[in-house]
DNA sequence: TGTTGACTGTGAAATTATGCACTAATAGAA
DNA sequence: TTCTATTAGTGCATAATTTCACAGTCAACA
């Protein structure tokens, strides 16, 4: 399993995955901070609220920079701004969905993405009695238009709400239009390429993975 | 950050939880496996198919026990049997919801759950207007009756798909009622209580974890 | 203009997780 | 029966990650 990250351009190199991974929820406290008026936070504050130590927190930010004064703490808006140029996440992406079924079109009216910059601006489906049809205000395509409308529409990222037995195969079709980052809904085990970052959504696994913990009286945490 | 595992009674102790949140993947591949007729597999087969060494899926299963047979693998019915056993999966749990509006009412339509044991049997709502009204099979209660409820249907997890700003509110509501597991569905960073597990669903999150390796000319996985 | 208390950034240490490589078992072929 | 090809289980080495703990800096205040 790889788990060293990549180093986009200009990036210090070596930056290891899980701090990745936890970036985007230091970035999602300092935005609930900033909307509430707060100046300034000390990574002992923003650890109590993550659940994680301080000294994670600052170790973290410790690959990227110095942000932080000492004896007053971060800046809430300067460290905010930091960690989305960092992450990527002050820009606005666009995102292709495939498989407008039931998930699909759940999907399409979750109002969470585009506050955050994700656009879901195509949509894809196998089905020929789906495609030319007008779903969340999207025309949904064929598949055969994928790989004009990714590059025509600069799509980046791809989400796939397709039945588990699709999934595979859309990923790789995905991939082949050089689709670096793809969020699959489906309970499956992706098979990725190399420089092709998979999400998985999957509530069952999640699941599945504390039943362990219930199974009969546990000691600690 | 703990990363040591709880110990049920009866479990070797000290399983770290890296281990237990791999498990259920093992499962879902050798259930695949099973349904195909496969009967015997090696580590180093699972181990392509999870994208992980086959080391690791030998040390992980050893945790637990020896389940293989050296020459020719495991066994896949027994070890998927084991391992559903280990986890707890061999048997269904009863799971309450909190909300549901819009997201709720997709939780529940979901097909994927009952198959793998997970049995949504009670709905809650904090709406008045909701409250009383049949959604997906489920007389919709209020919050008031959370604890007889969870108590009376004996109800061991609980799933959280309320708007972000009453999340945390009804994730300590679960607590207080003895709820152990929490699958919530709101973008937040819930604070849980000790011994008690919580797990996020959150698709902006995952898309977020990854716009940094899209940000520039990525040089590795 | 000290002096004090707070807090960052960071090497070093501790802990945790992963992977290697070897031993022992097993089935099947010769 | 013996040999060969596999492959599990595991002690040990390595790698990754987390935490400690402290020097250095800063703002506030006397």
């Amino acid at each position: 399993m790889v788990t060293r990250g990549s180093t986009p351009m200009g990036m210090p190199p070596g930056v290891p995955e899980v701090v990745i991974m936890r970036l985007p929820q230091y970035i999602r406290i300092l935005s609930e901070m900033l909307a509430g008026g707060v100046e300034m936070v000390s990574s002992q504050q923003l650890g109590e609220m993550l659940q994680v130590t301080p000294a994670q927190i600052r170790k973290d930010l410790s690959y990227f920079g110095r942000f932080g004064k000492q004896g007053r703490g971060y800046n809430v808006k300067g460290l905010l701004a930091e960690l989305k140029d960092i992450m990527g996440l002050d820009r606005s992406w666009n995102v292709g969905l495939v498989g407008v079924g039931r998930l699909g079109r759940a999907i399409l009216s979750y109002p969470g993405f585009a506050p955050e910059g994700f656009h879901i601006i195509a949509a894809f489906d196998a089905d020929p009695n789906l495609v030319g049809r007008v779903i969340g205000n999207l025309n949904v395509q064929s598949m055969n238009e994928l790989d004009t409308v990714v590059k025509e529409l600069d799509i980046s990222i791809g989400i796939v709400a397709v039945p588990s037995r699709h999934a595979q195969g859309v990923i790789d079709r995905l991939m082949d239009c050089g689709i670096k980052a793809i969020l699959s809904y489906a309970p499956i085990a992706p098979q990725g390429q190399a420089g092709v970052k998979i999400r998985n959504i999957d509530p069952v696994l999640s699941l599945q993975t504390m039943t362990f913990y219930l199974s009969s009286g546990s000691t600690e945490d």
